[in-house]
RNA sequence: GGACGAUUAGCUCAGUGGUAGAGCAUCCGCUUCACAUGCGGAAGGCCGCAGGUUCAAAUCCUGCAUCGUCCACCA
């Protein structure tokens, strides 16, 4: 068998998958005699192609699953495709621009429609891409979010969480983005400094008209809706203030001031206008004191009727500019500053976000996370690095309630229904009741809203396992029926993922899951950093220094850029990527199949008959010595590193035994050792045994070239691929 | 305002109680029959600063500085 003087990758990778997938090997079975290892892959997002930061968790998922794999567990990694909702309507909403044309010329179900065809096409190409970075998924397992036995799972975790009173329709405050017109979950909502005023607005007393409280705001057209002054009741300036009354400017409403303990008496001038409708912070306080809520803003970010009928059509903007006109004429304006606060904005438009009394969904969400909380504190969930640990703990012990409603069509639609009769809720497993339960009326109006993406994506690590074809009827948790998968593979092992969706993701999927199944999705949350350019910046398309990872894999090879991505990284921290550094391993992937040339150029037919010629390993010279003792210390250096998630150190192990110790040492010593008739056949059995061993070792890491070479070599007991051959390990201890 | 992380060779980063490491870059020498995507050799660091614990600290503790990230209702 002859070897091209250089590995050219492209003439091996594709070819290499080809073998995996035609083998069946990455088929995962329900086999009870075996350990199961279950990694649920992070469901890509269906609006776009793979980025560099996918290639990192492909690479790292990939390691894991490879190497419990010829570790002799019975391995699954279950592959998915995200709708992502909301995320994915705004990127569909930007192609519309594009053409010139935007989301409300479709009736929602053509944009629906639309939506989805955009969807089916990327996730084509997205699985391509996949397999051209070495995915050793289970295909045959694929799920989607929208697959129909995935949101039955949810539908039927909604209506429990519905009959235990966690989810509740209710009249609260949202954060509204007037843009896309939807809600969304504080989360969703990014602060942003940015360079304002604050206003110093004179409030009269009702008793002596000449006499005012002065309150200071950054938004003075909210005033048309106070319904309250606040002070601290511990802030001597205004106690013998509280209880009286003010004439709203403008308006001459007469409001109360109150006492509450959680306005700060150092700012401003410690008098609040309070606004439930239009400010969270209000809105607590106006639901402790019982404050009426008077909505003056709408979702366009329009003045109501409800603002007065000189206000009432008004932009925000414009608004305010008379407002302040007519305070100043009046001579209520006090003074202005100059202002840098935190604004609310939108996390994907950076759209000023309106704060708006609005019915939403939401659920409760404090019990879960107490259990959220145990199993962190327990060990039951590890995380690595383990200092996210405190930043996930300090999340949970803050949480406030999740609005789970959408005002967005692409998505999963909440299974609600209200009787136009009596006004009954009735929330099902998705079935369309026909008649109302309560008032045996039949006019029945569906909920239009979706739910929040990572409200059903939150329940993934169950619900792709429960989606499974082999169903069985299960007294498990609150379904009915799962399906076998889910009882041998659940709780998953590993849940690997980018830190930036701690909380979106990692946080809902432990409280969702222990929820739904009583168990915890996963054992190790595993999460990564960002992937930033060599002069550590990020990566965007505007900037142009994005990295593609398969034009790369197209230039060096998969396995270069795998090895580059994992190599001077540690856990949690950004990962710097560049050519340089891909570059390096696409030389170090030469290097190993010139030493597989080299050895197989000196090993004639005499080694490929022995049978099990490891056994007849014997050592004669120092460098045999050497060689040997540095195998195993590779060997327990990488499993254990392996063991503790520290894939860079086992890859740089890896690294430096095969080039330094490897090629450099022994090769160059076996030259001379072939020449001796007494040490020539040993010599090429410890050459043999090492190659073996080392493409063992960098399997996980580099698939496709030692797949390859291991296709190459001579020996007896061959398995169909190196794929699922037994991890190297040492039977005799070398002194 | 709070929390977390970082500060190590020119650059990018590993290491985390026991004589400082990698890749890239640099310098010198090699057309040695696996590989010039290579081989041999060299240079380069009071491991941010100041204290403390220890026989021993880059590594543990305390404080400080600088950078970064996240969280947060300062109107």
């Amino acid at each position: 068998m002859k070897l091209s003087k250089r590995y050219q990758p492209k003439e091996v990778e594709e070819k290499i998958y080809k073998r995996w997938e035609d083998s069946g090997l990455l088929q995962a079975k329900v086999n009870k005699s075996k350990k199961p290892f279950c990694i649920i892959m992070p469901p890509v997002n269906a609006n776009g192609s793979l980025h560099v930061g996918h290639a990192v968790f492909i690479t790292l998922q990939d390691i894991m699953i490879r190497h419990q794999r010829m570790r002799g567990k019975e391995v699954l990694w279950l592959p998915g495709v995200d709708h992502a909702g909301f995320e994915t309507q705004v990127v569909f909403e930007k192609h519309l621009k594009k053409q010139g044309k935007t989301r409300f010329q479709y009736s929602a179900q053509q944009l629906y429609k639309m939506i989805w065809d955009f969807c089916q096409e990327n996730s084509k190409l997205v699985k391509h891409q996949f397999k051209t970075l070495g995915c050793s998924c289970d295909w045959s397992r694929e799920k989607f979010t929208l697959d129909k036995d995935i949101i039955d799972v949810v539908y039927q975790t909604f209506e429990r969480m519905y009959r235990d009173g966690l989810v509740y329709r209710g009249k609260r405050i949202i954060n509204w983005c007037p843009n896309h017109g939807t809600s969304l979950s504080d989360l969703e909502v990014k602060h942003k400094t940015v360079a304002g005023k604050l206003y110093y607005i004179r409030y009269p007393l009702v008793k002596e008209k000449d006499k005012y409280i002065v309150v200071a705001t950054t938004r003075p057209e909210t005033m048309l809706g106070d319904t309250a002054v606040a002070v601290n009741p511990k802030d001597k300036r205004y106690k013998a203030l509280i209880g009286q009354t003010v004439s709203l400017p403008l308006i001459g409403r007469t409001i109360t001031i109150i006492a509450d303990k959680r306005i700060d008496t150092a700012f401003g001038t410690g008098a609040v206008k309070i606004t439930p409708a239009h400010d969270p912070l209000d809105f607590e306080i106006g639901e402790d004191h019982q404050l009426e809520i008077i909505n003056v803003i709408n979702k366009q970010g329009v003045m109501t009727h409800q603002a007065g009928k000189i206000y009432a059509g008004l932009e925000e903007g414009a608004c305010r500019d008379k407002i302040l006109q007519e305070l100043k004429q009046l001579n209520l304006l006090e003074k202005t500053e100059d202002y840098r606060h935190s604004l609310g904005v939108c996390y994907k438009c950076e759209t000023p976000i309106e704060y708006l009394i609005s019915e939403q969904w939401f659920l409760r969400v404090k019990a879960l996370a107490e259990k959220a909380i145990t199993v962190a504190q327990r060990k039951k969930i590890e995380f690595i690095p383990a200092y996210f640990k405190k930043t996930y703990l300090h999340w949970m012990k803050n949480i406030k309630d999740w609005n789970i409603s959408r005002q967005i069509i692409w998505g999963i639609r909440m299974p609600i229904w209200y009787c136009k009769k009596c006004g009954a809720t009735i929330v099902t497993r998705g079935e369309e009741p026909q008649t109302c339960p309560y008032c045996k009326g039949t006019e029945l109006v569906r909920e239009k809203d979706t739910f929040d993406t990572w409200f059903s994506s939150g329940q993934w690590p169950f619900a792709s396992l429960i989606a499974q074809k082999n169903k069985r009827k299960s007294k498990h948790g609150i379904f009915e029926e799962t399906s076998q998968d889910f009882h041998y593979f659940y709780p998953t092992a590993v849940m690997e993922t980018g830190r930036d969706i701690l909380f979106f993701w990692v946080a809902r999927m432990i409280m969702l899951g222990l929820y739904a199944t009583g168990k915890i999705p996963f054992r190790h949350v595993y999460l990564h950093g960002l992937v930033l350019d060599k002069d550590k910046q990020k990566m965007s398309k505007s900037k142009g220094n994005v990295i593609d990872p398969l034009g790369v894999a197209e230039i060096y090879g998969s396995d270069a850029l795998r090895m580059a991505l994992v190599f001077g990284t540690s856990p949690g921290r950004d990962i710097v990527i560049s050519e340089e550094k891909i570059i390096a391993q696409k030389k170090f992937a030469n290097k190993i199949w010139n030493a597989t040339r080299f050895i197989l150029l000196n090993n004639p037919a005499t080694i490929e008959n022995k049978t099990d010629f490891s056994q007849a390993i014997k050592i004669i010279s120092p460098a045999d010595q050497r060689i040997l003792k540095g195998l195993q210390k590779t060997i327990d250096t990488v499993n254990k590193d392996l063991e503790q998630f520290k894939f860079h150190e086992a890859a740089q192990t890896i690294y430096h035994f095969f080039w330094h110790q490897f090629c450099d040492d022994y090769i160059e010593a076996s030259k001379k050792q072939m020449d001796d008739p007494k040490e020539k056949e040993n010599t090429q059995r410890i050459l043999l045994y090492s190659l073996l061993s080392s493409l063992k070792l960098i399997h996980p890491f580099m698939p496709f070239i030692s797949e390859e070479i291991y296709q190459h070599l001579p020996l007896k007991n061959k398995k169909k691929c190196l794929m699922v051959e037994s991890w190297p390990q040492f039977k005799k201890k070398i002194k």
